[in-house]
RNA sequence: CGGGGUGUGGCUCAGUUUGGCUAGAGCGCCUGGUUUGGGACCAGGAGGCCGCAGGUUCGAAUCCUGUCACCCCGACCA
């Protein structure tokens, strides 16, 4: 009790000491990563991968809802094939692995390791449409992407990631506009609901879309440290692809129609935003929804008469969940420690003393609150507080972004707010690409997007002062 | 790609300035025992050609040259 705001888990260095290696320090030692040999990749622990499996069975199953359907491309991309598109291939080229031989024969073409699959998909889909029938084509992939990134960080930034991406071609602008939208809001639902991670939506101006993109949407969430995170982006292509790859249908009208297409996906960084949006100075901290194990039943005393017996029980009673025991002779307190750093969301802990007064502790992560419950009720109150954990961790969340949200009349007040990283700024801007890029550079800001849910701060551009036509989230990004 | 930093048992590091005997510590690991309500304790044990390659020297973790890797901060990206 003395020194209460000792920091328990010493190894951990603190957030508000050094961000950067706060975060670090919680991906290898809540045991989700571990640096590889491999320049600029990591290995996904078990740990870790656990949670990329709760993802993609969450996000699978929302996009099975809406009609999706999941295949397999190949990995591999000619260098024709990925030049067919102008501004897709500037925008990769810099950072494209290459493969130059197969076996001990150099290959006539090179292939790249796929960063992105937009023109295998094309090339699949030329193939495949030829009449309105066809249409649309709703079709996702999980796989891993190559992007030969000069510098990375544990699921922030590496060489090689995972990651699902969404291709489809539908007959009208407005259909695949539709669909672009109705992903992105797959999206958010899935990260507020499953990750309890607040968003902005919004779409992204013409300097920060996706080259080749007509438009591109985006879902902004806000890290702990006040910088801004991308989560998941939608894209709307129009015809631009269909016209470069030349994938064209009949019609009713019996004339050929070019494809309008979408794609849209979402990557293992979402760990990252997990980690940085809820963690804290003991670890990691899951929400319920994408916690590998929910609970973990910890026996004190275990040699005492009975109390093994006892726990055993409550774990077994706990099969509605992701429940686990920890059995090994270590001490309590490293256990306690160790399930703080894991981010398991409860903990049972089961003494002797307990034991023989019928009740055991449960103890939350997110808030380390210890609450009394007889052995019977376990099941019942571990169900009711995982819903509590989920749904204030949200809150929290949600109260961190509104409460770094601010809002500038002027520019004054718009460099005042950006003398130091604490948060979203929302400024109205005029549209042009010459007040986006001096922001950039007296502020090193961004715009993070054009949120759908527009607000009339003023009638002006907070930099050149000209009639404003937008309201816009700015902020510092990872 | 620019700037900074670090390479010594699994991990964190000392030792390098001023070359010298058998290369150290803490943590972790293994064995046995005592323990168990916030990272337990005792005893014993295993584990390192000092990032790599050359060079200088009677002698190199230590000096010189080269090289590789990793980490942090920027620019680019999800």
């Amino acid at each position: 009790m003395a020194n209460e705001k000792k920091k328990m888990v010493s190894e951990i260095t603190s957030m508000d000491e050094d961000f950067t290696q706060w975060y670090t320090d919680v991906c290898i030692k809540a045991g989700l990563i571990s640096y590889s040999n491999i320049k600029g990749c990591m290995v996904i622990k078990p740990s870790g991968y656990a949670i990329w499996e709760l993802i993609q069975k969450h996000l699978d199953a929302r996009f099975k809802e809406t009609g999706v359907k999941n295949v397999y491309l190949p990995m591999f991309i000619p260098e024709s094939l990925l030049q067919k598109e102008k501004d897709h291939v500037e925008g990769f080229a810099p950072e494209v692995a290459w493969v130059t031989h197969g076996g001990l024969e150099p290959l006539a073409e090179r292939y790249c390791v796929r960063p992105t699959s937009e023109t295998l998909f094309c090339d699949y889909y030329k193939g495949e449409i030829h009449s309105y029938k066809d249409l649309p084509q709703v079709l996702n992939q999980w796989c891993s992407v190559v992007r030969w990134e000069k510098e990375t960080r544990p699921f922030l930034r590496s060489r090689e990631f995972l990651w699902q991406e969404g291709h489809t071609a539908h007959a009208t602008l407005e259909e695949a506009e539709e669909r672009t939208v109705q992903m992105l809001n797959v999206y958010a639902d899935f990260l507020e609901n499953d990750m309890a991670i607040p968003v902005i939506k919004g779409q992204k101006t013409e300097k920060e879309k996706f080259a080749c993109a007509e438009h591109t949407y985006t879902v902004e969430a806000l890290m702990h440290d006040c910088r801004a995170l991308q989560s998941a982006t939608s894209h709307n292509f129009g015809d631009g692809f269909a016209k470069a790859f030349e994938i064209q249908y009949a019609g009713k009208d019996n004339k050929l129609h070019h494809v309008f297409q979408t794609s849209w996906g979402l990557t293992t960084r979402t760990i990252g935003a997990m980690i940085m949006v809820h963690g804290d100075n003991e670890g990691l901290v899951m929400p319920p929804k994408i916690a590998p194990t929910q609970v973990v039943v910890i026996p004190i005393q275990q040699k005492k008469e009975g109390v093994l017996d006892c726990a055993q029980k409550i774990y077994e009673s706990l099969n509605d969940f992701r429940a686990s025991i920890d059995l090994t002779d270590r001490s309590p307190g490293f256990k306690f420690a160790e399930q703080e750093m894991h981010g398991i969301p409860i903990r049972v802990e089961l003494g002797r003393k307990d034991m023989e007064a019928g009740k055991c502790v449960l103890v939350r992560r997110d808030t380390r609150e210890k609450i009394e419950c007889a052995i019977d009720e376990v099941p019942s109150k571990v169900g009711e507080l995982l819903d509590t954990i989920q749904k204030d961790m949200y809150n929290r969340a949600k109260a961190h972004l509104e409460a770094h949200t601010f809002v500038a009349h002027d520019k004054d007040e718009f460099a005042e707010n950006f003398k130091e990283t604490k948060g979203f700024v929302k400024a109205m801007w005029c549209g042009c690409r010459e007040c986006e890029d001096k922001i950039k550079e007296d502020y090193n800001v961004t715009s993070r997007c054009i949120p759908f849910e527009q607000e009339n701060i003023s009638d002006k551009c907070v930099i050149c002062g000209k009639p404003a036509t937008k309201m816009v989230y700015w902020g510092r990004a990872y």
